[in-house]
DNA sequence: CGGGGTAGCTATACAGCTACCCCGGTGCCGTATT
């Protein structure tokens, strides 16, 4: 043990340049190496892809990484390979079938050591097969609350990922997160058989940030908060919405009250526009964002200055993640919320949306068992059962763990399948109620954010109360919450680096996506990735 | 759930009201087409 604890202070300082772990980083290594599963609780910004890729250098086998975007599958490769590393790669839909053949290829051959991954390309025998030839020392799963906060309807992949560890040899697993509740936890333990004693946990409290929430009467008070709050405000910042049409109605307010350095951020943008945008705000070539909950994961800003919210999210995890955003430099920084009760409008329409009934999955059984071609098209989910793309992933994920279907595979034609062995009737009960209990988890979580917003106590001792944790001892003084005091001058006071003007050549837009992209330069060239 | 838009009525105002319908977020994947 003493050996190893020297290996990793040398590779650290090393590969790294670091003196010394962050706080938990050496403890998860540690665990790892000795063949022990672990969970990595950890506050945004503490350090994360080190764990992951320290032992990558001094592991024999493969490093495997499941990260819910492409984006940050890129973004941390080209990083890496900047670094000289050349035994990192990819597999996602960013490779194109050629590319994906002659990566198995070399990952066969043992050209790799790091592997990132999107927990869909895992569903391929032929990845899968790959992998399990070369032998995985380490399966990572960054972004872990994906499993919970995604998996049980939006990608449903994510639960199908403690198969594929025992797929691929069980190797030790590593999950990392920085938002996480004790259900969470214990689903993220129990999925992937890991300990009580191997869940390394870190104080969340992020007590930079400073928790501000108004509750007002209609859309023009919002508004005009809204506006209040920008123009007090020094540094750079996001505007949270919750709609794709609110964002474009704050940005065209924003420009109208004189605020032109702000561009909208969201899921309907082209996948070209929403690269350059997020490069320019990382450049403090756009000082506001306004966005959807599109924006964010894998934004690596330090200096942040402010979150506002012109509607509250779904969860207090989403809301933890999102100002989790604020200052990861250690200054201080902002979150303000405004609300009207009129809000929870929206996130009760998209949970009605999505929510199937027990009718809508005899009849998804029904069309499933008596089609003979064991296909469904992408027309027949429209006309025949009046679903979408996403719903039908759900259905057919919940069919497999009931029985009703053997395997499923989406080809040009739709979604071929082979039947299982279930019976229909017990199957239709079961997956309803699975169905029925994701929703109302949904709901709950809806219900505790609206608690949190209507609750007259200390926001943030609130929040840690939701995430377990004990908030005693965090005193702030002016600096803590609209509940507990706030001296909301100081906020603009504080300024982040000043915006300003790009070279040509930076506005260059192929220049910047070909940075990162990287496509077509991609694996073969090696170093444009 | 509830805001916003629209159709349709009233009955003589180029408006005003009501009733109704629609819509709403996140990203992989694979395929065909721009």
């Amino acid at each position: 043990m003493q050996k190893l604890r020297g290996q990793l202070d040398e590779a650290l300082v090393r590969y790294f340049g670091y003196p010394s772990f962050r706080p938990g980083q050496r403890e998860l290594i540690e665990k790892l190496l000795q063949g022990k599963n672990v969970l990595g609780l950890l506050a945004t910004g503490g350090g994360k892809s080190l764990i992951y890729q320290l032992p990558s250098l001094i592991l024999p086998f493969l490093t495997l990484v499941v990260t819910p975007l492409i984006s940050l599958m890129v973004d941390q490769v080209q990083k890496l390979r900047q670094q000289g590393r050349r035994d990192v790669a990819y597999v996602n839909s960013a490779l194109n079938p050629e590319e994906v053949q002659q990566l198995l290829r070399e990952i066969r051959s043992g050209r790799y050591k790091l592997l990132y991954v999107s927990p869909e390309k895992l569903k391929h025998p032929a990845v899968v097969a790959a992998l399990r030839q070369r032998r995985v020392s380490l399966f990572a799963i960054d972004e872990a609350h994906c499993i919970s906060q995604w998996g049980h309807d939006f990608r449903t992949d994510y639960l199908r990922l403690p198969s594929v560890v025992e797929a691929v040899g069980s190797p030790p697993v590593l999950a990392l997160t920085a938002t996480a509740t004790a259900e969470v936890v214990e689903e993220i333990c129990r999925l992937f058989h890991i300990h009580r004693d191997d869940l390394v946990k870190q104080s969340l409290n992020r007590p930079n940030i400073a928790y501000d929430i108004q509750k007002v009467d209609s859309e023009q008070e919002k508004r005009e908060w809204l506006l209040h709050a920008l123009a007090h405000l020094g540094g750079s910042g996001i505007v949270y919405c919750s709609t794709r049409e609110a964002v474009e109605q704050v940005v065209r307010l924003c420009r109208e009250a004189g605020i032109d350095n702000v561009h909208g951020y969201h899921g309907g943008m082209e996948a070209m526009e929403r690269v350059l945008i997020q490069e320019q705000f990382l450049r403090n070539q756009l000082r506001l964002i306004v966005a959807t909950n599109a924006f964010g994961m894998g934004v690596d800003k330090p200096d942040i200055r402010f979150v506002l919210h012109y509607h509250y999210p779904a969860s207090l995890e989403a809301y933890v993640q999102e100002v989790g955003r604020i200052g990861r430099d250690g200054l201080p920084g902002y979150a303000g919320l405004v609300y009207w009760p009129g809000d929870t409008a929206i996130h009760q329409g998209l949970l009605r949306a999505e929510s199937l009934s027990r009718a809508d999955v005899e009849k998804f059984l029904q069309v499933v068992t008596g089609t003979a071609s064991r296909t469904i098209s992408f027309a027949q989910l429209h006309t025949e059962l009046g679903i979408g793309e996403t719903q039908m992933r759900a259905l057919f994920f919940y069919a497999e763990q009931a029985g009703m279907v053997a395997d499923v595979v989406l080809t040009k034609d739709g979604y071929v399948y082979h039947l299982g062995t279930g019976e229909q009737h017990i199957a239709a009960h079961r997956i309803a109620e699975e169905l029925a209990r994701v929703r109302q988890a949904k709901l709950e979580k809806l219900q505790a954010m609206e608690h949190w917003l209507e609750q007259t106590g200390c926001l943030r001792r609130a929040i840690a109360a939701y995430f377990g944790e004990q908030a005693d001892g965090l005193t702030y003084d002016m600096y803590c919450c609209s509940h507990c005091g706030l001296d909301r001058s100081y906020y603009g006071r504080q300024t982040g680096a000043a915006a300003r003007t790009m070279s040509d050549k930076e506005w260059d837009l192929e220049q910047v996506l070909g940075r990162l992209l990287g496509r077509r330069s991609g694996l073969e060239s090696g170093g444009s990735l």
